[in-house]
DNA sequence: ATTCTTGCAAACGGTTTGCACATAC
DNA sequence: GTATGTGCAAACCGTTTGCAAGAAT
């Protein structure tokens, strides 16, 4: 069960201060070799071919985990409950990690270019910007 | 019942072809004069001090039927459920509002300045781009 | 009169939690 | 031997749905 191809993995997740276990490596390998962005119930159905007895519960725990020591974190996610606004031309955000308020601004890329990678074959349609930190109530504990 | 104040508010709901009622009045304003981005909860707690008797459902399916008729959205949330990846750097995506697939992208704002509103008062941490549209599978259909 | 909306309660689905057993150190 | 992780099931909570009564047109 000790194949060489985890050992990579095995460092990672000890050098994270991470105890690790069969059920972490393959989750952690199921999510670092994909580039779709998984969902929990994604890399559960991913391992358990390799591990029919493990359980979404424990997927979810350790990706807790891996978030806690910085390996893994979540995609595109403000807060954990739906919000919503009126202003339909209003697409970026200040929004306060610590209180969770969002402020509107008006498009912080101004006239300039976005560069996006050649080929990548996307019909655009927009693009909402999301700056990240501490609002000044929040700044000033 | 029918204040002066409320007209406005029941021309723009008359406009986007949505049937009005007392509810549904409070509900837009209660959203529309915030800007704070609330939660459905939220709107439902502030709504009630007038409308003791309306319920959360009511107040979901009002803004999912402002959805519709584009006069509300939910802001910050790609898909429904919690997506993963492992690379901390990567902070940009694109993201395809068809089939929800993700694409990690370099910052496509590489060195241009970001342009914020004066006096924001905010601690700046980083920003996430995430750049909306139809994926190469999603465009050909 | 017909169609749409409301309020209530139950259902749903993703995520979290509690607990007894197993594993890592 | 102690601390931590696992698997299972139940709980949780934001959101959705079904339905009978009420309101809008």
């Amino acid at each position: 069960m000790e194949g060489r191809r985890e050992v990579d993995y095995m460092s990672v997740l000890k050098e994270s201060g991470i105890q690790v276990t069969y059920q972490r490596l393959a989750i952690y390998k199921a999510l670092h070799s994909s580039t779709k962005h998984p969902s929990a119930e994604e890399i559960y159905q991913k391992v358990r071919k390799n591990f029919p007895m493990i359980s979404l519960g424990t997927v979810y725990k350790s990706l807790e985990r891996f978030g806690e020591a910085g390996l893994v974190q979540k995609v595109g996610t403000m807060a954990d409950v739906s919000r919503y606004h009126t202003r339909a031309d209003s697409h970026h955000h200040l929004f306060c990690i610590k209180c969770q308020s969002i402020q509107d601004i008006a498009d912080p890329i101004g006239g300039n270019e976005l560069s996006l990678p050649d080929g990548h074959g996307f019909e655009i349609l927009g693009h909402d910007v999301i700056i990240r930190g501490y609002c000044p109530q929040c700044v000033e504990k």
